[in-house]
DNA sequence: TACTAATTTAGAATTATTCTAAATTGGAAT
DNA sequence: ATTCCAATTTAGAATAATTCTAAATTAGTA
């Protein structure tokens, strides 16, 4: 495959959102995506964009990361861990939380059946369902 | 009831722990379990607490709630939110998380059904399941 | 009653994240 | 192409939750 389709389709994204299509947002999607589904604290990405040899300030990452989870180019997951991790895994889909090392997984949605649930309160709408399946060694 | 079991129960966790029975420990369980289960940030607690006249550091709350956690007399719950939040609850259950209003509410375990799990891998034992609902008005 | 390890505390330190205000830039209009 | 303005980027300050530090206090044993 040449041109990485991860990288196409959020560019593609990208393009298709209001957000301006700026050097360093192009930069970062272009680190984000490369590698498949992964997990990124924004230092994660801060660095790894370093080591691209392209320089993006941190509060620029901040922003990016932000701003693409609102237009649906990434997903936020908040573990059982003090930092956000952003996840370029666009499908729904569940985590397995490492307590000992911390690490973050995906769990395809087809892995996962949920066969009864409580109904809705009054009033409110379901947005999604999360599963962490927490583990440890 | 003359006694509240809620605080009965805790006040005995506390005692069969190796945790000593300070006056604040003391303080806080009967603040913390009161009122049933409830869910608490440190500084929910702190303000809590104040009320009913009783003085307790800020960094004693951190200290006696996290102890509370590690010696199963409370149980710790991070939602989509920037803080932590602490769960009298100690029955497994599942949460609604209301984006909206930033609330959360308990689900009671016989209300969710998870009828599929991925195998868990290599060397990992099972800690626990954690469902979360996300909902918002 | 004295002693020692555990606990409490105020305030400093830390960490992740957001804010601010000034400089830069993308891309539409000319 | 050139001008222009709103959007973006940036460094550094600010904020917020939580943890750390080191000194004073206390629980409970000897």
């Amino acid at each position: 495959m040449t041109g990485n389709s991860h990288i196409q389709k959020a560019l593609e994204m990208l393009e298709n959102s209001p957000l301006k299509l700026t050097s360093q947002r192009v930069s970062l999607i272009k680190t984000l995506f490369k590698d498949g589904n992964q997990h990124f604290s924004a230092e994660d990405v801060y660095n790894k964009v370093k080591n691209t040899g392209v320089r993006i300030s941190l509060a620029t990452i901040y922003n990016c990361l932000n701003q693409f989870t609102t237009h649906g180019i990434l997903k936020m997951v908040k573990a059982s861990s003090d930092k956000v991790y952003f996840d370029t895994n666009l499908k729904p889909h569940h985590h397995f939380f490492c307590k000992t090392s911390g690490e973050l997984t995906d769990i395809d949605a087809k892995k996962v059946r949920i066969s009864k649930l409580p109904k809705i309160p009054q009033g409110k709408k379901l947005n999604s369902i999360e599963v962490t399946v927490n583990i440890s060694d």
